[in-house]
DNA sequence: CATGAGCGC
């Protein structure tokens, strides 16, 4: 299952993201969306999870919740066309 | 170089 996770710090990186979803459950990747003119995170990422049970127990136990400093929103992501 | 709702190349 997808999950996209925003209003994340700035300075918060891939291996933070999965870490803090590990916690959960397996995660099989995590990752921070940067821009590519700036070269800074655009503040939000998207982790993946095989287990759709641990996945849904993972956003609605860490939507907004406090990650690295900040209130983060966790959400199902949208399918990407 | 900077910043704060959103959906990725």
């Amino acid at each position: 299952m997808n999950i996209f996770v925003a209003k994340l710090n700035f300075k918060t990186t891939n291996e933070q993201l999965q870490a803090h979803f590990e916690a959960f459950g397996e995660v099989s990747s995590a990752k921070i969306i940067f821009d590519k003119e700036t070269g800074r995170s655009k503040g939000f990422g998207f982790v993946e999870m095989p287990d759709d049970a641990a996945a849904k127990e993972a956003i609605s136990q860490l939507n907004e919740t406090e990650f690295d400093g900040r209130t983060i929103a966790v959400k199902v992501a949208n399918p990407r066309s």
